[in-house]
DNA sequence: TTTT
DNA sequence: TTTT
């Protein structure tokens, strides 16, 4: 049994950040990742594709990335189901990121900094781990 | 932009073999990868991943694999929208396998031999391109 | 910077398991991948990779796999050079693999059990991790 | 069977760009991926991985990488050996591309333009492609 | 509900 | 023989 996903492409929002009852932070986004063909029509079309990522990459990924932001992703495909508002299983497919990766140049925050909506700041410097945003072994505690 | 999605499962059902109205054949199954780890109910959980394939590797895909076969897939992450029947827009997410690769033991087909449903037999034997079911020159055109 | 790696072959020899001086555990092997397609002569060839697992997956591979056994491999390529008995630098590119999954089926372990030359047993199924050979939390400390 | 490598790093030289004497582009370069943890010195390494890439894209990667580009390779691990000049095989481990993406944002070509050293030139813009150098249906007969 |  |  293998699982395994790479994706580059840009936001097509900030990340949302939450936090479980529990105090672990998630983070969500959506990758839309341009194809490298085009349709009939001739148009190039994207995916776009949910991804979820927990812990500290999730916290560094909702103070490095942006809207339009490119960034890599490695991880693994998750399905699950819930209950539906009207009484049908909605069948979800989304990616699980292991680590995400911030591919923006370092001078090139396009035009606002990165911005700071009062998280604590866990590491002022996506570069300072080469870029990764990887699992670290103080992550919380699960 | 990268997009590419490597599993190893086991099929759900008999792949379901379609062609378009041009011809084209198209086959589609689920996968069921088990995940590494277990729950907190210590139960192992597995993902279901649908997944698409086109041409020739799905008539290949429909000869060779069943209900219960290990089988790889090298492909991309496709999203997709249409028109609920309740009017809602429906979002799919699904892997366009690219190759699909047999993994189970040259005797190992179980009791039953790989059924024969009618459809032209494009290649007798999987192992003769290495187990790889993939895209062939000859492929319809398009 | 991304690095990933995911291969499906065949071992060419039982793993080699040695130990650090700090007794960690070290196996390496390596995988015959056949090629899908053929050369000009039509013969299929392979490629043949090795690779490195550290720690409680090492052990698992040497208890679990053997000469001629089905492996899934997912990590990364490495690169490292030494001096070499000439003088000259020697380049090495090798695969350092963070699971190993087990995939020849259940009953099919050809004609012998899988050897057990001494080694503290670890894991008496591979199976009962869903056939993955994963880190651990309980790896040695480091 | 599955072979797959999906890299992203910088290019430690610009490509070096060939043709077979059938006149097939061959180019070659070399990626340092940054590792994402750091070694006892607390220094971050790399991975200096070479790649190959045939026809099209061999064009492609020479027109619009050179040395310090932000790289991204799709392709698999490829082995070879030949006779060194001392009469010992020599044992090559390599990266064949199958797409490489221009991961250099737009206006980011640092001081100087893609250079120009004489070779036809097949495509002005690498965004015209999404960014993607891929496989072409164009490319030389094999 | 989508990014450059 | 190595990149930012």
């Amino acid at each position: 049994m293998m699982n395994r996903v790479i994706l580059v492409g840009r936001l097509t929002k900030d990340p949302d950040l939450r936090y479980t009852p529990n105090g672990v932070p998630v983070a969500t986004f959506t990758l839309a990742v341009n194809r490298s063909f085009t349709n009939q029509q001739g148009e190039r079309e994207a995916d776009f594709i949910n991804v979820v990522v927990w812990r500290k990459p999730a916290e560094n990924a909702a103070n490095f990335l942006k809207k339009g932001s490119l960034a890599g992703v490695d991880g693994k495909i998750q399905t699950r189901s819930f209950d539906g508002q009207d009484g049908k299983k909605v069948y979800i497919t989304e990616v699980v990121a292991e680590s995400v990766q911030f591919l923006e140049p370092k001078g090139n925050s396009n035009s606002s900094p990165p911005k700071d909506d009062g998280n604590k700041r866990v590491n002022d410097d996506p570069f300072a781990n080469g870029g990764t945003i990887d699992i670290q072994d103080d992550d919380l505690p699960f």
